[in-house]
RNA sequence: GCCCGUGUAGCUUAGCUGGAUAGAGCAGCGCACUUCUAAUGCGCAGGUCACAGGUUCGAAUCCUGUCACGGGUACCA
């Protein structure tokens, strides 16, 4: 059955064709849900255009649009207003039919993309040798979102964690911890490399002698020295390990075999170079090999090089990205790369990718998207920082965020057992967590805040969680199996009934236009809305207390809702709770 | 200087790519509970969509300029 949206559209269409000729059948009639329900369920807002272009008053257009109209078995009313809005009013059986087929879906109403791609999703990107902190939660949590969403309108998603795994930063570590005794066999705990690391940090700065051997070091481990490698890869091992568990904690899909590090590019940056060279695009500027994207201007307004070799022969993170981007293209052979990297550096990625098209290493059929986002700010409006003006680690983040959720849940509902207020805690936590960073527009930067983000009203988890838990505890209350629950028939009369099928059944059209945009927040906005309609639905309907076919109808219905919830909170990477 | 982004109610924000009266939540005021966990729902009040022009049937949305804030602007990532 398809999308109730794409059958308004044709019909509209075949409508359009019939009074104005054939050249119009492939017109977007621009379907929108109504802006008030008062119009109707839907409004197709194509007259005013198409009178313009026509030369026609729009009203007119309409009218005769809505004359061809065939509205058989599918409108239950058409009406115009305005200037030439055409108003839609869908058979309520017809609703009922669509939710029915819905809740019968294995995919929830998702289409599958007509053309699976293979995806590459770049995401996350911490650094080896240090921990995790605030700075990674919004590429880590947005980036799994896009993961989820795009892996279910039917793609092939590769995940790429660019981790910072190699550098001129290795030697000061790898000479530091060499001095300390460090022993690679035996293993160290993130807190205590990051101290490794600052205390590297410092004698690196302070002290001419160790500064000297540690770039010493950079040249033996880029030499390949075993020795140095040793310790190497000990690091980079002990940091994986760490970076799983952290991953695990948070529910983020991403594993060791996602890592596709700095050094993994590494012998693949002098043939980059070559290929820049050989296709001519190579200048030589400052003692530095360069190339100039197009429309980039430095502060005197001078073309803006792209510095791919340094004067000291040593590559950069540019070599590195464009390496990275031609082994996706050429060995993954990916459709489409999706970068979640921070606004900062947007310019960096512009460049680049100009740089990838100019020398034609990626043709215009591979897409490559910018996911941008803006930055985790404290009280102060500054970069969130501790009282101490430290870096917030991700892990006191989400200790944080369970702790307080399980206060929120020993307030809220004493009568959970223990264990299972701790997994509650757990995922209201988290939950609460990546949705505060996934409900709004990812281009603006937000105000951290705990009390907002696991309030129980407006546009949260907790509310969209507890939403959830309402559903289930309505078919405890009537000792009705859940999951066995298939749903007859639905009916579609009562006003809250109608309002919340209809936001059902724009799931899927909304999940497709996730995948598109690669803006999570719409759904989050979709979610909320859905939750807000079906907490009206419940005021006005009662469900264990109605009867017959009515009873079905409203328990298929939420668990309808329950299941969209679920669905759609999982493509954000949130795990629903049975009871909170 | 130049380039990019942001600016919507006291606060936090949405606005489906130009459509009908700019929607929500919090905070404030007023209703509705022998409940399907009220962790809710309904109502009232609250807007110069930063500012000024322009484009057209129609602008928060598009174009120009101005202001404020943030970021970027060659050997860090």
């Amino acid at each position: 059955m398809h999308d109730l949206q794409t059958l308004l559209e044709q019909r509209i269409r075949t409508a359009t064709a019939a009074a104005f000729g054939d050249e119009h059948a492939a017109i977007d009639p621009l379907i929108r849900s109504a802006s008030n329900p008062q119009h109707g369920d839907f409004q197709a807002n194509l007259a005013m255009a198409l009178g313009k272009k026509l030369g026609q008053p729009p009203r007119k257009v309409a009218e005769a649009i809505v004359d061809a109209l065939d509205t058989q078995g599918l409108l239950a009313g058409v009406s115009l207003g305005g200037p030439g809005f055409i108003n839609l009013t869908v058979e309520p059986g017809v609703l009922a039919e669509h939710a029915v087929a819905m809740l019968a879906d294995d995919g929830g109403g998702v289409p599958r993309a007509g053309t699976p791609q293979t995806v590459v999703v770049d995401y996350s990107s911490p650094n080896v040798a240090k921990e995790m902190h605030v700075g990674h939660l919004r590429s880590t949590v947005i980036g799994d979102a896009l993961v989820r969403t795009l892996e279910a309108v039917g793609h092939t998603v590769v995940r790429q964690n660019h981790l910072g795994d190699w550098g001129t930063q290795f030697g000061m570590l790898i000479e530091n911890l060499k001095d300390a005794g460090f022993d690679p066999q035996a293993g160290a705990s993130a807190g205590e490399l990051t101290a490794l690391y600052k205390a590297a940090k410092k004698r690196f700065d302070d002290d001419a002698d160790f500064n000297t051997r540690a770039r010493a070091r950079v040249v033996k481990l880029q030499a390949g020295d075993e020795e140095t490698l040793a310790v190497w890869r000990a690091l980079v091992a002990l940091s994986n390990d760490y970076f799983e568990t952290v991953y695990g904690r948070m529910g983020v899909k991403l594993t060791r075999d996602d890592v596709r590090g700095e050094s993994f590019y590494n012998d693949k940056l002098a043939a980059v170079v070559g290929r820049l060279d050989e296709g001519g695009h190579l200048k030589e500027s400052q003692g530095a090999k360069v190339v100039f994207p197009e429309g980039f201007a430095d502060r005197e307004g001078e073309p803006l090089p792209m510095i791919v070799q340094k004067s000291d022969g040593g590559y950069l993170y540019a070599t590195t990205d464009l390496a990275a981007a031609v082994y996706r293209v050429e060995e993954i052979k990916a459709a489409r790369v999706i970068y979640v990297i921070g606004l900062p550096q947007r310019q960096h990625f512009q460049m680049f990718s100009t740089t990838l098209r100019q020398c034609g290493w990626v043709d215009d059929a591979v897409r490559l998207d910018y996911v941008g986002f803006g930055s985790v700010l404290g009280a102060d409006k500054k970069m969130f920082k501790t009282r101490s003006g430290e870096t917030v680690r991700l892990v006191d983040l989400l200790d944080e965020a369970e702790k307080r959720a399980a206060a929120a849940i020993a307030e809220k509902n004493p009568d959970l057992p223990g264990s299972e207020a701790a997994a509650v805690a757990k995922a209201v936590g988290m939950g609460s967590l990546k949705y505060a960073d996934l409900s709004g527009d990812r281009v603006k930067d937000y105000v951290f805040d705990w009390d907002r983000m696991l309030a129980l009203d407006g546009n949260t988890a907790p509310y969209l969680l507890y939403s959830y838990a309402r559903i289930r505890s309505i078919f405890r209350k009537g000792d009705i199996a859940f999951d066995g629950f298939a749903g007859g028939q639905v009916s579609v009369a009562a006003s809250a009934e109608r309002g919340l099928v209809l936001q059902l059944l724009g799931f899927g059209a909304m999940v497709e236009s996730v995948a598109q945009s690669l803006e999570p927040h719409r759904l989050c906005n979709y979610l909320y809305e859905l939750a807000t309609r079906y907490h009206r639905f419940f005021e006005a309907c009662p469900v264990l207390k109605s009867e017959g076919e009515l009873r079905d109808s409203r328990l298929a219905l939420c668990k309808l809702t329950a299941l969209t919830l679920e669905r759609g909170l999982g493509l954000l990477g949130i795990e629903v709770v049975e009871r909170m």
